[in-house]
DNA sequence: CACATGAACCAATCGAGACCAATGTAGTGA
DNA sequence: TCACTACATTGGTCTCGATTGGTTCATGTG
C-alpha cells in the first residue's frame, strides 16, 4: 500500500513524463485528489506541504496549486542517479555477483531463489510482479554470501526505489515483456542450479542488456 | 505453547517471507495482535519492546508500529566485513569500472589519474603509497562518471578502512610488492589513456589478484 | 509476597467535516 | 460597455471523535 504523497509523486511524474504538465499547469484541486487517490484530505495536504517545500508546486488560495518551473527542469535532468546510471551499475555488479553465486549458493539459498522465480511467474499484476523480481535479484546476490556485497547492492536497490524509477518501469512494462524476463530469469536460475558461473553470468548479463533496452530504449 | 514473542516472530517472519511485509509497513495494532495471537497484551507489548530493541520494529504513539529498515538484511548476519570479502567484491567491481573508465574518461580524469600514479611511484614509504593507491583507484572509479556507482565505491572503501584492513597492510607489504604494485598501476593507466577497455579490465584484475594473493596468502 | 492479567485512562495522531478568506465567474442594470 | 453584486470554487484552519502506543492500578494467581 502506497502513501498518499507516493501516490501523489507517481501522478506529477507521469504527468510531467507525458507532456501534459507544463509548467505553470494547474493541478487537481486537493478535493479531487482526495477522491483520485483515495486519501484523506490531511494525507493530501501534508504531501502537497512536502511539495510546496520543494519548490515543486505553489498554492494559492482561491486558485488552486500549480507546478512550478522546477518541477520540469526536474523532470527531464534527473541528475540525481538516473534510471541509466542504475543500470549501468547493475550491469558491472549482477553478472559477475550471478557467477559468484553460481559457485558458493547452498541448497537452502537456491529454494529461496526458486520461490522467488516461481511467484514472480504466477505473477500477472505489475506491482506483485515488480516485487518478486526484486526479491529475485536480492536473493541471488545474497546467494553470494558477502554481507558487504549486500550492503552495496542495498545502495544500489535505495537508488531504485526513486520515484522516476517507479513510473519509467510502470510505463514500459507489459504482459509480454514480463513473460519474457521470467524466461530469462528461469535460464538464470537453472545455470545457478547447474553450478554454472559463466552461464550465470552470461544469462544474467545478457537478461540486464534486455532490461535496460526497454526500460531506456534502444541504445 | 508458545509464547507471545514467538508467535510474534513467527507472524513477521510469515508477513516478510510472502513479501506482504516491507520495512517501513505498518503491522497490527497492539489490540489486533491481543486477538491474533490471543495473549493478554501485557506479553505483546512486552515481545515488542524486544523487537524495538533489536531495532526491528519502529512505535510511534498515535500511529502504530511499523518495520524498520533493518527488519530485511536481519537474516544475513551484519557479517564483520573481512579482508576476504573486501577483495572479493574488489575483484567484481574494479575491473568492470575500469572498463567503463576507459571508455568515458574525459582527459582531466586521466590527468587526475596520472598524478596519483606518479605521486605514488615517487612515494618510499608504506603510509604515503597506500594513501596514494587509495587515491588512484578512487580516481579511476570517479572517471566512470556514475555517481551511484561512486556512492557504493565509498561504500565499499569504509570497510576497508576497518583497523583489520589497516595491519594486514601493514604486515603485508614490503618495498619490493610496492614497487610490483606500482608496476601494474602503471600498466592499468596506460590502457585508460590508451582507450583500451579489455586491458584496462584485464590489467585491473590481475593487479587485484595479485593484491589478494599477498594479502591473504595464496589461494 | 511477587508477578501476571485485564481494564481504565492518558497523550499523540489521524480522519472527516464544517467553516473561513481569497479568488474566479456569471448575471444584472444603467 | 462597464461597474457591481451574488454565488461557486479553492486553499487554509479549526474542531470533534476515533484510533493507537504508553501508563497506572486493582485483581487474581502461584
Amino acid at each position: 500500500m502506497l502513501n498518499a504523497e507516493q501516490s501523489l509523486r507517481a501522478l506529477l511524474d507521469e504527468g510531467t513524463a507525458k507532456g501534459s504538465l507544463v509548467p505553470g499547469a494547474k493541478l487537481p484541486t486537493e478535493r479531487e485528489l482526495v477522491q483520485r487517490l483515495s486519501a484523506p484530505r490531511s494525507a493530501i495536504r501534508r504531501a502537497l506541504d512536502v511539495l510546496e517545500e520543494e519548490g515543486l508546486v505553489i498554492r494559492q488560495v482561491g486558485r488552486g496549486t500549480f507546478l512550478s518551473e522546477l518541477a520540469q527542469r526536474r523532470a527531464d535532468a534527473p541528475a540525481d542517479t538516473s534510471p541509466a546510471e542504475i543500470m549501468q551499475v547493475r550491469l558491472v555488479i549482477e553478472p559477475p555477483v550471478a557467477a559468484l553465486a553460481a559457485r558458493v549458493a547452498t541448497q537452502a539459498d537456491l529454494d529461496r531463489i526458486t520461490i522467488c522465480l516461481d511467484s514472480g511467474g504466477a505473477s500477472d499484476e505489475f506491482e506483485a510482479f515488480e516485487s518478486w523480481d526484486a526479491k529475485l535479484h536480492r536473493a541471488i546476490a545474497e546467494a553470494a554470501h558477502n554481507g558487504l556485497l549486500m550492503n552495496m547492492f542495498d545502495v544500489m536497490n535505495t537508488a531504485r526505489s526513486l520515484p522516476v524509477w517507479g513510473s519509467l518501469k510502470r510505463r514500459t512494462s507489459t504482459p509480454e515483456r514480463r513473460r519474457c524476463y521470467h524466461a530469462e530469469h528461469t535460464a538464470i536460475v537453472e545455470a545457478l542450479c547447474d553450478r554454472d558461473p559463466d552461464g550465470a553470468e552470461k544469462t544474467m548479463r545478457t537478461h540486464l542488456d534486455n532490461v535496460a533496452d526497454n526500460l531506456l530504449g534502444r541504445r
